[in-house]
DNA sequence: ATTATCTATAGATCTATAGATAATGC
DNA sequence: ATTATCTATAGATCTATAGATAATGC
């Protein structure tokens, strides 16, 4: 497995180790972080990468490609928990637990807080509907999980609140630079049942069964090779 | 009052009737929140500003100083509101609750959604100062409001998830492109007890005592003639 | 005289492409 | 032959400034 193809970099050192496509990934994921997508020359992007500016685009046909990964990449694994817990016969107020544990886990240990590039008003354009789809997805799993769990209709405001607790997360990273403690998902989500009205359902025994759903898909997440600016290699 | 100082406009209409350095802001919120701030040029501004590029440049004097502008007439008002608060000798649950109706009111009836700017990265430079110590000055008070409402210490994240909580609204908007009900305001500030722990203290009463605080002083703000793009005029 | 606009442009980008080059793999 | 990099650059911006111009005010 001799990884050296192609010609050599000027300066062969991959910050990732991963390869020059992680390296791009990473170098953008922080950048778009600190200074937005529309700050972000692609010039910037590969000096970070520890390539030449044209290089980047050998890995990507667009700046805009690069962004949809890194979102794509972010978005996708909540999704799939979504989906996972969608499917389980369980009390809706453990999967409610559940998710908001889980999605809150996930935009708390990304190093990178790309969560953030959620905001971007780039994401507005149709390019970017393969990131959409997930997202759209996701907000109608958490609309479901409060319906199963409350038993009642749920009212746009309701979904609203329970995404910007959850989110509160990324914002809170973004203005202090500091990571949030480590029992700030429990906290999290024992606050979405509260505000969904049911607190009588919050118990540690509501705890331990979340935990017994979400732990064994965060567990899998978190050793495949591409966490953190996530995307499947090329062969 | 002949309001027709130096050259005309090649084409004399201004889009908001207020003058020059009104037209730009407007023109520039629209934009920022659409595209993102990196992503609008001066010459986008002017364009729909109904001007030329250059002039931009006779009322401000960089890109910056119109974000700058356009965030502090935002973060300014509910600061504002804040501050008179906070020197009230009102119970605590009925300050929290006012601030965070108060604050809700003014992100909602923002016709510019103007609330998404405090999102930009751009604004993590120091020249953006002037906002950073009214947004913090911002957070602090409700650091403290928590704090005299429950009576107990308050964490970073019980921050958090309130200010999560009132800013949900603003992703609300950005993501539907629609308006909440006009009960929202209510809904946020009672969920906002709710979570701080303190439910026994969500009462009509308190809601009323809340209203008899903010009302005057929402009023008071909403017939300034700068709402919504705000900033004092030249003399 | 003062003001608010305009036209023109310098100088610095920035994205993306063309095509050369230096490796490995077969 | 294929791959991953490089160098060079076209063409399109973009911000900000210089300086002319067309109004009003005194």
């Amino acid at each position: 497995m001799s990884t050296t193809r192609g010609r050599p970099r000027r300066n062969p050192i991959s910050p990732t180790r991963l390869g020059a496509r992680q390296d791009i990934l990473h170098a953008a994921g922080g950048l778009f972080v600190e200074r937005g997508f529309g700050q972000t020359s692609t010039r910037a992007i590969a000096e970070a990468a520890g390539l030449q500016q044209a290089s980047v685009y050998h890995w990507f046909a667009s700046k805009d490609e690069i962004l949809l990964s890194l979102v794509l990449g972010t978005v996708e694994p909540s999704r799939t928990v979504a989906d996972h817990l969608a499917a389980l016969d369980e009390p809706g107020a453990v999967l409610l637990w559940a998710l908001a544990f889980a999605d809150t886990t996930l935009l708390q240990s990304d190093r990178q807080n790309l969560g953030v590039l959620y905001f971007e008003p780039e994401l507005g354009s149709e390019r970017f509907r393969g990131f959409h789809d997930n997202r759209n997805a996701l907000l109608e799993a958490y609309a479901a999980m409060l319906e199963r769990a409350t038993g009642r209709p749920t009212a746009d405001v309701d979904v609203t609140m329970t995404i910007g607790l959850v989110e509160s997360v990324i914002m809170h990273r973004r203005r202090t630079r500091l990571d949030l403690p480590p029992e700030t998902p429990t906290r999290i989500a024992d606050a979405v049942l509260v505000l969904a009205g049911i607190p009588e359902l919050l118990s540690e025994e509501t705890r331990r069964g979340g935990r017994a759903l979400v732990d064994p898909l965060l567990a899998a997440g978190a050793d495949r090779p591409g966490r953190d600016g996530d995307d499947r290699e090329r062969a």
